[in-house]
DNA sequence: TCGAAGGCGTTAGCAACGCTTTCTTAGCTG
DNA sequence: CAGCTAAGAAAGCGTTGCTAACGCCTTCGA
């Protein structure tokens, strides 16, 4: 048999799996877990206590789930795959995400600070790419609080939550929005690139193909600043 | 004096104020509402329906704050007012706007309904400026999922949340990606507009100023489509 | 004017909860 | 073997949400 802590967390983390946090109690947890009232106490000082040390292993499979994202090299699409990971372990883990990002007074800011280390970092590698307009610190706060606000949202409504599609909808938009790539629109960056292209042409001062204003031309082929559909 | 009903609802609401739902205790509520245990549940049921009584009365002012955003001739700004004051909400009553927006089993999707309808009638009126780019039903559940979505984030990790600049950066992200409206970067849509004048001019088919390249030019400074910042 | 009805206050108490105290036992270490 | 710590057993504390039983007092129709 396993030590009294570990059966204490097992069991907690058990019925976690079927009930909310709150609606656990401490004797059911005991009972599971086949230790004394006290025990509890002994390890860990408090229910928060319990429910916090619960909370640090869900971080931890949380965040190897994270590390486990394949780099590719399209640093941008990396993002995006981060962003449902999150999303599908939190309708994974209901009641354990919801432990994890909904703390009572306060609890982890090292786990969420480890979370966004590693989304700081994924947005380096964006930003060597040349694919960040955006502050990184604003540009990381902006992507996780949305994506952990879906989630939670999700959880609250899941019947107004229409699948993946809404979140899809809003990782598009954060995401886009923060590194420039327009998901479904990207027309609009490639004329922006075929106006510098022709501009420097013009001007003499870049090189570039002499069917510039020709592609430049069929590029901007109906792509209004603000289309009327 | 009033009801009883009534000094139950106001002292919740009160309690409420600095308080979280859940550490109130209906004892609380009876000292200062001056009403004795039973009335809780003569009038309520039970503590989960005076909580949502409470909740619907939060409903009420938080639309009718909603219903007094006034209607613009740009619906898209419109949008962004109103994301605004749904935040403001947020932060000004936190505890109330986490028992509105966090039901335990379920509860209110009359009020949200509303809620979502009043937001539907505003894209509505962004579609027919023709600034929509997005099937409305999903524009709505995007704005709505991200908006509710920042605002619990901004509850739960008040220290993590930087001030309005990250819910600015996701709300224009969002209505950004769903009107097609670019807000920050507005050089990029000037830099559509000019290039489309430029090419109407050297392929002779617009009539544009004959200091379009010069305009296009300086638009286009340091706008590029990846921006190295 | 009377009497039924219902809104409201009072007291007392239940079961379940988080948490604690006390005592005892088991197992390892020096 | 002595001494330590880890952990099981039992009982109980105070608070919580909730209920039962009773009685007052206003309202209102007959």
């Amino acid at each position: 048999m396993s030590t009294a802590r570990e059966r204490i967390l097992a069991a907690t983390e058990e019925l976690l799996a079927s009930k909310d946090a709150l609606a656990i109690s401490t004797r059911a947890i005991c009972d599971r877990a086949k230790v004394g009232m006290p025990e509890i106490y002994r390890q860990f000082g408090d229910k928060q206590g319990l429910l916090t040390a619960v909370a640090c292993i869900g971080f931890e499979r949380f965040l190897a789930n994270k590390r486990r994202n394949p780099m590719t090299d399209d640093p941008v699409a990396d993002l995006r795959t981060a962003w449902d990971s999150h999303v599908a372990f939190a309708l994974d883990n209901p009641h354990l995400y919801r432990l994890m990002f909904t703390p009572a007074p306060e609890s982890q800011p090292r786990a969420v600070g480890e979370a966004r280390a590693l989304l700081l970092s994924a947005l380096e590698r964006c930003r060597a790419a040349g694919r960040l307009r955006t502050p990184l610190e604003l540009a990381g706060q902006s992507i996780l609080t949305a994506n952990v606000g879906v989630c939670l949202m999700a959880l609250s409504f899941p019947e107004l939550y229409g699948a993946p599609e809404i979140s899809r909808s809003v990782r598009d938009a954060v995401i886009g929005a923060v590194t420039g790539d327009e998901r479904e629109d990207t027309r609009i960056t490639d004329g922006i690139v075929l106006a510098q292209a022709l501009v420097g042409t013009l001007t003499g001062t870049a090189p570039a193909g002499g069917d510039a204003i020709a592609r430049l031309s069929q590029a901007l082929q109906g792509s209004g600043p603000r289309g009327d559909e």
